[in-house]
DNA sequence: ATTAAAATTTAGACAAATCTAAAAATATTT
DNA sequence: AAATATTTTTAGATTTGTCTAAATTTTAAT
């Protein structure tokens, strides 16, 4: 089966909403979209008559096992891609988002398992997301985001959770990237905050909003 | 300014036609397109409004000199993927020519810049064809297609000018590469056949047609 | 120079993906 | 449970790129 840019980009939307929240509905994925309801609801009937999706009329809606395969593809390329910008091409990682959302729709198999070689299998991307394999399998790993990590313990930063430009930036200045030691000095009760610890650096403070994005992995 | 990936196609086929023979007519552009006379003639008005096209109805038509800034910006990123497929992805030559079709239309500029430096800033794609630098320029190669070259004379392949599937897959059946030495043993009148020698082979015939599309640069 | 043939354009239709505005269904509040 | 608000869907329009069939213009042939 072949699908349009526009059908696969519904069906990566509704994959990551119904990651957070089980099933979707009509309004949050327009909002994912930047769309209206009614421009959603029409290409609903169309993902649902193509059979990628299990939807009723006002009752929410969620992939079917083929719209699940069909999505972890596009996943897959998306980061496949975000790690050939960044490690071949020397992107920074906070500006490759823009351009794999054009990459993920080529649509040569032969050319993704390729570049997969080439790139040495990876298994998670620049912001620490996992790849999903040939055959949709996603590598799991053991994280929590910075909020939840008790005090003094260094852990290892695996992931970001929120990947907008602005928040990657942010970390830029903090000097935080994947694989950064971090540990927490002290939590602010006011508003949230935390003090940390960079390895080499002076502590500093980020708001608790920044920390709930920050995934990290016990070192052991 | 941006164009469709429609618009990016028919300029870079317009440009392609008008290169071999200065002025392009509707019906030699559809059958390029692989699309109606009708559908090429709705085109042409809207390339025109945009100014990317010198045109009047029932007279043909050409690029104009912004048109051809953009078909050279589309060819260069064509050849610089195609590049990329066969040298890093290890793709067979014959095989990249439609993945390069989807690539060329990905828009990024500074993606095209970091890729012709990661691929060594190639100038000539696994064809043989000129690549164009950032600025439009082509490097320029002093060649003559077989049925040019005189007898005896050693010459080095240097492009191939029919590059459907089949011409590149019966170069690949003969041993004929881009680099290869080739020397014309003999012309055969009846029917323009050649009889030629590639080094460490034995001798063998090429129909006048292949010939014509095999072009060679002297050694010295 | 007419006529016939070929090339090109117009007119009108269609599919895909979107939109606005209005209607219908569901959820929430009093 | 009735009234109100929110969410979702429908109806109908729009844009882009395409098509067929008919009309027009140009070219070639008698």
């Amino acid at each position: 089966m072949n699908f349009t840019i526009s059908e696969e980009n519904y069906i990566k939307s509704i994959y990551h909403l119904q990651q957070q929240s089980g099933i979707v509905n009509t309004n949050s994925l327009a909002a994912q979209m930047q769309t209206r309801a009614a421009s959603v609801t029409d290409m609903l009937k169309k993902l649902k008559n193509k059979k990628l999706l299990q939807y009723e009329r006002y009752k929410g809606f969620k992939l079917s096992e083929t719209g699940k395969k069909v999505a972890l593809q596009v996943v897959r390329k998306h980061r496949l891609w975000e790690f050939f910008l960044v490690e071949k091409l020397k992107f920074d990682w906070d500006k490759v988002h823009a351009i794999a959302e054009e990459l993920e729709h080529i649509s040569s198999d032969e050319l993704v398992q390729r570049l997969d070689n080439f790139l040495g299998n990876p298994s998670f991307d620049p912001h620490g997301d996992p790849i999903p394999d040939k055959n949709g399998r996603i590598p799991t790993i053991n994280q929590q985001n910075l909020t939840n990590i008790p005090l003094k313990k260094t852990v290892t930063v695996s992931s970001v959770g929120n990947q907008a430009p602005q928040m990657l930036e942010m970390l830029k200045h903090y000097n935080i990237a994947l694989g950064t030691q971090v540990s927490v000095l002290n939590k602010f009760e006011f508003d949230g905050s935390l003090q940390i610890k960079i390895l080499k650096q002076n502590p500093c403070i980020i708001s608790e909003q920044v920390a709930k994005n920050i995934f990290v992995h016990y070192a052991e």
